[in-house]
DNA sequence: GTCATCATGTAAGCCGTTACATGATTGC
DNA sequence: GCAATCATGTAACGGCTTACATGATGAC
């Protein structure tokens, strides 16, 4: 899951763990953001397996002046390089920006096309990032998702057949999931029949 | 979460663990059921704390003729008594069937009235046992469960507002959990309405 | 010079899972 | 007698959280 958050922001822009969180966060449905106690670490790990690496970073990014940037701001990188040539290859207390790499690429794309069962996080987290996918595959995702929730629907009708017994709350909890799992339904063919029209307005414009 | 699903189905039916799990995976929502490698040493922790307690268990529940059951009937008890004794204070390898306590049914409510915010998992493992609840704990229950969604929507609000950059699947994705949250709350105001109708009725009836 | 915020990390713990191990009961 | 199911547990591990520790940067 979080690898798959990681990528997906990584492919389209460079970004440092701070504000991947924060990112993270702004993503329907992530709410409260990712911790950073898994973060981190994440990150690090996905690095160790080469599916992203840390880019070198500009602590200065597009400098006013040049050459002659205020003394101050020259003397900190000065004192910055000092400890990360102390501490290592790169800055232990800098921001450490991140990019994805093309073996990264490639697992995003395992992940958003995987057909492994996932819950309802898992698909938001994949359709948040499915614009990667070409149309055949985001479709083909899509009708996987119709697949998985009509087994529910089922399941849930095996299930609560003999309801008779069940007290008003349960009853009433049951009948909500229905209708969640029928408005998803209803929502997944809109995204469906767009999708279409989308492939049918490229084909035609061009 | 997995307390209050043991404590408010023992509040119901003295049960074993292996039932437990299975009654577990029939409430709406907790698909695929718990897992034994949880539920055994939860129920274990339950015991220790006294808010359950293993109860003596007959082998052969009503028998049809009280003294004179089938031979063999008698043989297997006999034999896993002998076990048991073997054993320690209880059958080892038999069912062990737990009732709740006092305590058990303090928690219970304690679980079930608990201000803190629980998620949509949470709430709807409450709903199932609220059946437990005076009618106006159940009321204040709705009522919080309301603002907590109400409170999600405005937050949606704030960080969707300016969802223009967004592509359009972020953008149907936002669409779909307001959508969502808008439809639990109608469903919440008609559990609301169907309560205190149901309380007007009792009064009525009296 | 001090406070809020930005930024990166580690450690301990929680809550759940799968896999494993064991044995009893029942139906054929 | 043998297989399927019932029944109870343990061990290892996974993924996440909170709490902790450290330091940089910028605003006032």
């Amino acid at each position: 899951m979080i690898d798959l958050a990681i990528l997906g922001l990584l492919n389209d822009h460079d970004l440092h763990g701070y504000e991947l969180r924060k990112r993270l966060g702004e993503l329907p449905g992530s709410r409260p953001a990712v911790s950073f106690g898994s973060l981190y670490p994440a990150l690090a790990r996905l690095e160790r397996a080469g599916l992203v690496k840390a880019v070198t970073h500009q602590s200065t990014p597009t400098p006013p002046s040049p050459m002659s940037g205020s003394l101050a701001g020259e003397l900190a990188a000065f004192r910055a390089h000092r400890r990360n040539a102390a501490r290592g290859t790169r800055g232990a207390r800098n921001k450490k920006v991140y990019g994805i790499t093309d073996l990264g690429r490639d697992r995003l794309h395992e992940l958003l096309t995987s057909t492994e069962a996932s819950d309802d996080r898992g698909f938001a987290m994949r359709l948040a990032f499915c614009h990667h996918l070409d149309p055949d595959e985001r479709l083909a995702m899509f009708r996987q998702r119709r697949d998985e929730l009509l087994r529910r629907r089922d399941e849930q009708r095996r299930v609560g057949g003999s309801n008779g017994r069940l007290n008003r709350y349960l009853r009433s909890l049951l009948e909500r999931d229905t209708e969640t799992i029928n408005a998803d339904l209803a929502w997944l063919d809109r995204l469906v029949d767009a999708e279409q029209e989308q492939a049918a307005t490229d084909m035609g414009g061009h």
